[in-house]
Parts: structure tokens; C-alpha cells; sequence
DNA sequence: GTCTATAAACTGATAGAC
DNA sequence: GTCTATCAGTTTATAGAC
């Protein structure tokens, strides 16, 4: 098993990246990332230049994942419940990938807002509400989604309960991230009340 | 206009839970809140022991609020439907009471479980779960829910849409926060999908 | 690529004057 | 109740040896 080049940055922002989503990025320090790799914390610094690199790094690759997933959702041609499901399966699917980044975006957001380098983050945040407004406002239009709600209000309550699930779901054989995939757009398509067949 | 003893601790208390919401609790240094109250860091330690006795004290009168709340929820005789609806208003209220504890409570959760002292957040956290599965189950037994969704993940998906609107909901007059209530519940019941009429 | 050693700034908290 | 002054510990980050 042949050691690729970069492995060793993989390390380190793996081991960071658990620490970030456990403890938050303040409240993790360099030394506590260098001991969980093995090495001191001033060799830290010949991989990456700062601690919000190392927070910059893993949350480039989540949020390139997610940009691409969504794209490859919305370059179909289908009904807007299916669009719905489909954004609902590519969210949990990058969950999924990603589940640190995950958990650094939910937990740290306001944080590193604060910090001018993390701008970029406020229009991630715009493309992944414009894909999703874009499917519902379809819906709505087309007919298939109801039009007593707002699509903005809806998209954000249904946008915290899919990515939160990082906070609670594993997946198991006996109930896998498909299954919650399903189960979630089915609550959202068609609510909690019983069919009164 | 008298001022009231324990005025300057509420002083206090308010600056300290704007800027842990803000920023989160680990990234709020001592000396900016007592910059933002307007006197020196020193001077905090005559009114608190210590930056978690403020954290403690924030989440303390929310949590109190929140189970006060929910204990009178659960004593109404009613149909699992009124029921689910009335949580979710009492959530809703309890969010526009304590915005910044909650917000606290959502984004810091994990670092804070990480201190010894709160580990009591452990129990308040079942305590919610359980008067939600309590009506959820209700619902279900009686044939009002669907009985083909775990309630559990029922739960937790209903939970985190509401509780994270503390993020982006500001009350109006035109979207007071009863509207929100109505919608988040219509939402979850009966669903995104169109009536057929 | 890692270590040694350390700088420079910042942290929560304390003691005692006023 | 606040300020002055400060401590002891920790933080991110750097320079240079190996």
C-alpha cells in the first residue's frame, strides 16, 4: 500500500476536521489537532499556513460537492416532487460524504462569518437556496405543490430538518440513507396526517 | 424610572447572550462583553463567578421556560393534532422569548456538553424529546398519524425545522410568529402536495 | 517533514484600592 | 460596584536545527 504525495494533509484534515465538527473551530486548538495526528503543532504549520485554511480546505471540497450534486439535480427534466426528492437525496448524500464539514457549517456558520476570508460562505449559502426555490416555485406553478405557503419559509424549514439529520442519523444496514431519503420527502410531499382511505 | 436590584446583572446577562450568539460561546472573550456592558473585565467577577456561570444562567431561564411550557401543553385532554400543533407554538414562543439561548443552545451544544458542568443539558434535551413522542405516539395509536414513519425521526426532523428558525424568523406584523406556527404546522400534517380538488 | 525553542498576543480570573 | 494592576496559563504562529 503505496503512501500517495499529500496523504499526510489528508491526515491532519481529517483529524481536524472531527475536532472542528466535535468542539467547534474556536474551542479547537492546533495542539490539540497536531496530537490527535502525532506530531507537534508548529509541524502543522509546513502543511498549512493558519488553523482557517485547514476550516478552508474542508469546507471547499463540501461545499464543490454540493454545488455539483445540485447542478447534476437540476440539469433534469422532471416533475417538481421528483426534483424535490432528488435534492432531498443529494443534501443527505453529501451529509453523507461530508458529515465533519457538515456539522462545521451548521455549528460554526455565524462564527466564521465573522471572519472577513469566510465571505464566500454567505453565497454558498444564496445557490443552495436558489436551486431549492427554483423547485418549489416550479411546483407551485405547475400546480403540484400548494401555493398557501411561502416558498421561502418552506424551503428553510425543510433545508434545517435534511442537514441537521448530521447531528442524529447514522446509517445502518436496517435503515440506510436511502430509506431516510424516502421517509423525509414523503413527511414533506405529504405530511404526518393518516389517510383516511 | 427606578432602577430595580439585579438590573446590572440582567445588563449583564443580555450583552453576554447577544455576543455568545453571535459568535458562540467559546469565541466571546470576557473582555468584549464587558466592553459591550461598559466596564472592564475585572468588574464582571463582582456579579458572576465565572463566563460559564453567565452561559449557565442564560440557558437555565430558557430551559425553565421551555419545560414550564410544554408540562402545560401536555395537561390539555385534546386530538394528537392540537396537540402537536399547540408544541409547536409553545417552541415558537419559547424562541421568541430566549432567541439568543437558543440560538446558543443550537449552535454550541457540543462544546458545551464537552464541559462537565452542563451535562444537565443532556436530560433537558430527553425531556423535550419525550413530550414529543408522547404526542406523536398518541396520534399514532389513535389513527390520527401515519404509522409508517418512525416517530422518532418524525421528531427530529419536525424538531430542528422549528427550533432553527430562530436563525432567519423575525416576527412582523404582516408574519407575526402565530402565522409561522400555522404554516410549520400545516407543513408537517398535511404537506407540500396540492389538494386535488 | 518533524522537532526544538520561543515569540507575541491573548485568555479567564484574582487581589486590593477607591 | 468599578477600577487598577497583574498573574499564570494558553493561544497561534515563526525561525532554524536536524
Amino acid at each position: 500500500m503505496a503512501r500517495e504525495p499529500g496523504d499526510r494533509r489528508e491526515t491532519i484534515l481529517d483529524s481536524a476536521a472531527i475536532l472542528f465538527a466535535r468542539k467547534g473551530v474556536a474551542a479547537t486548538t492546533v495542539r490539540q489537532i497536531a496530537d490527535d495526528v502525532g506530531i507537534l503543532s508548529g509541524s502543522l504549520y509546513h502543511h498549512f499556513n493558519s488553523k482557517e485554511a485547514m476550516v478552508d480546505e474542508i469546507l471547499s471540497s463540501f461545499l464543490r460537492d454540493l454545488k455539483d450534486r445540485y447542478t447534476r439535480v437540476l440539469s433534469q427534466k422532471a416533475d417538481a416532487r421528483i426534483l424535490l426528492h432528488d435534492l432531498v437525496v443529494a443534501s443527505l448524500e453529501v451529509v453523507e460524504a461530508h458529515p465533519h464539514a457538515t456539522e462545521i457549517y451548521q455549528n460554526d456558520l455565524n462564527y466564521l462569518l465573522g471572519i472577513e476570508h469566510f465571505s464566500y460562505l454567505r453565497n454558498a449559502g444564496r445557490e443552495v437556496q436558489d436551486a431549492w426555490l427554483k423547485v418549489i416555485d416550479a411546483g407551485i406553478a405547475e400546480g403540484v405543490f400548494r401555493n398557501d405557503l411561502d416558498s421561502k419559509i418552506l424551503y428553510r424549514l425543510m433545508r434545517d430538518a435534511i442537514w441537521l439529520s448530521v447531528r442524529w442519523f447514522k446509517p445502518s444496514p436496517a435503515y440506510p440513507i436511502a430509506k431516510l431519503a424516502e421517509d423525509t420527502t414523503s413527511l414533506f410531499l405529504d405530511g404526518l396526517t393518516a389517510k383516511t382511505a
